[in-house]
DNA sequence: AGAAATTTGTCCGTATGTATC
DNA sequence: AGATACATACGGACAAATTTC
């Protein structure tokens, strides 16, 4: 990725977009900013260059940064868009199974199924969690 | 020691080697990774390294990461499907929320909100049960 | 029920080498 | 040559979720 900069250097347009977001409400007011790591992901640049990017968003007060914990935008400038986008996040993970499941399954009450578990997401609002529960591949 | 270069970086070497472990059997499916402070130690890589390593892992389907809990590997590898369903039966009705529920919806405990689960049945055999949970249209 | 230990998440600072503008 | 960006790697520190005692 060579960079072709129209006259800008990366930092400043990936500083533009994440300010266009929080002005248009998809980056909700007081949120936590995605991780250095996604950004450096989702913009195909380097660590340094997001956090140049951050430091300007920080000068500029609309950003704050707590060592350990994640860059949070500010909460003042109230009221604007509508979050639109959906987010999904899927968690997997095994649990045991309560009597209601036991009787579905056919199984022991207490024995372990596996669970997927996907939630939706529009902007900060959870539209639904889907779970799915089914019985572990050859193993208790 | 910045790059030892030998074709590869080291995070993917890392991950080549986890990967033929659970290919191989001797790390199961559905088992937890071992911790990041063990493969530090392992690999005598930074922790940076190991979480890089462990990336790629996720990327590719064949682990999930919970905070605090460690990284798992799936149960099922990306490749392999797991059996069809065949028989559906769904039911509709309205439950409480639980503790874990409300807190990812944001709502109090006890709450209702509105169940659809699906049984997929292959004979008599339940394969699985996938509950979708949402909050009424409009009502309590 | 609550405290401690474990484990992952994130940030900070630094370093080296390379490629591109 | 210098500025910018990229890729990789290290270590330290604090935050937060989960498990364990």
């Amino acid at each position: 990725m060579p960079t072709s900069h129209y006259g800008q250097p990366r930092y400043r347009l990936i500083a533009d977009e994440l300010r266009r977001r929080i002005e248009a409400g998809s980056i909700p007011r007081g949120s936590l900013l995605p991780p250095e790591s996604s950004l450096t992901a989702e913009f195909n640049a380097s660590r340094g260059t997001i956090r140049q990017a951050i430091a300007l968003l920080r000068h500029e007060g609309i950003a704050i940064t707590e060592h350990g914990r994640g860059t949070q935008v500010a909460a003042f400038l109230p009221g604007e868009e509508p979050p639109r986008s959906i987010d999904l996040e899927r968690i997997h993970r095994e649990v045991p199974a309560d009597a209601e499941l036991a009787a579905i399954f056919g199984i022991n009450i207490g024995a372990t199924l596996v669970r997927d578990e996907a939630v939706a997401r529009e902007g900060a609002e959870v539209e639904s969690v889907t779970r799915t529960y089914r019985r572990p591949r050859g193993g208790p």
